[in-house]
DNA sequence: GAAAGTACGTGGTTATTACCACCAAATGAA
DNA sequence: TTCATTTGGTGGTAATAACCACGTACTTTC
């Protein structure tokens, strides 16, 4: 790796070129090329490594069971991606990313980072560690949300929110955590407004439930 | 301070008895009592510190312009609030705490903590360091957003958005960095709409504004 | 097991928004 | 300038959700 292509990089910032060399191989970085349209990660994945576009571009998309498509957003040259789950190393994805042009990616292992620290470092470095783990947790949370509460309308806010625990759970039967109430608060809509449009999607054979258990029917 | 009333939360997680003293001194941890009501932080406000609940709760409430208050969350001994501000220091708050009973709160001086280390540490501590700075901006942005797409007219959701950047310009005139499409983006509803809506807000003289300059208008 | 409380769903009404078609003003390039 | 493009606003309509009132089933408590 060329030193050059990153020291911009926020996350390099401060370091001397000699550290930065350090960094990349205590970091195990590793280089990759992409072709347009290939795929990074997909939904459902897990990662300990974040990524770095060194050239090209991506995009961060939601494919859910319903074959419905959306872009969430554009990572250019420089910029990261996957963060708080390479930090956080164990959870799942929920959005695919996929190169929008011919791409170079630095993938950096940022999961052992934290982790190694612990051991090793003084109190500073613990509490500092501590706290990247606080915020990216609570990251994957707001963006969780603010990624359910997007869609327009009622059904579609239903149908980003199962679709990413069917993710999760692996299964069409799935688990919430929530009574009506709560989804309803969590969702950002009325409860009755709910439950009338759960009764819908039922209707219309997307799903069945009782209680919280739900299922998404094969179409 | 007493260890012990600060050892299972999780900023200290993984320290030794040792370190956590070592850590209260280096981090300039404070203790300070409020009574039931008591103003902790007030929105406008900047500060460095994050605080740790030891006792009682808190509140973290907005009160809007127009005398609007809605209760954002509760947090209960053992938690913390602020941290996002408190990390990255020169951020203004967009938001009250309030004592929710008679607490102590345990401050935190979490800014030095990272750019102490810049100086001094390995590339690791500087790594995680950085990576702490992308997570808390990240976070800020996203609770933003979450913020002013949770009302759910179109009005609410102006005024929400309008608000936070008197809050932060602490003027009544108020340039956004947004043309109507990307406010209208931001905010989650359609531009047209969006447009009726301001023009309905300048009838009911709330405000006036022209392209991006915006004015709220005193009631 | 009766009473009280909680959770969920339904009907009906009204308010709000999305959506489309279109226009006007501002901007910018030739 | 003149033409094209971008940006913001309006009218009208259909879709959607909020809101209120209420009923039913399931829980909890005494």
């Amino acid at each position: 790796m060329d030193v050059n292509k990153v020291r911009n990089t926020v996350i390099f910032n401060g370091m001397t070129d000699g550290e930065i060399e350090a960094a990349l191989k205590g970091i195990k970085a590793s280089e990759k090329k992409y072709e347009k349209g290939e795929a990074i990660f997909l939904a459902g994945d897990t990662t300990s490594r974040m990524g770095l576009v060194l050239s090209g571009s991506v995009t961060i998309e939601s494919n859910d069971v319903w074959g419905n498509r959306m872009i969430l957003s554009h990572v250019e040259e420089g910029g990261f991606f996957a963060e708080t789950y390479g930090l956080l190393g164990d959870e799942i994805m929920l959005v695919d990313v996929i190169a929008n042009a011919d791409s170079e990616i630095l993938f950096l292992t940022v999961k052992n980072l934290t982790s190694k620290v612990s051991d090793e470092g003084t109190w500073v470095i613990k509490a500092v560690s501590n706290l990247l783990s606080i915020s990216a947790q609570k990251n994957l949370m707001l963006s969780g949300r603010s990624f359910h509460t997007s869609p327009k309308t009622i059904r579609d806010r239903v149908m980003s929110y199962l679709n990413s625990l069917y993710i999760k759970q692996k299964s069409r039967e799935i688990v919430i955590p929530f009574d009506r109430q709560q989804l309803a608060d969590y969702l950002n809509v009325e409860r009755t407004a709910l439950s009338k449009e759960l009764g819908k999607m039922r209707d219309d054979g997307l799903i069945s439930f009782k209680k919280n258990r739900f299922t998404i029917e094969e179409t």
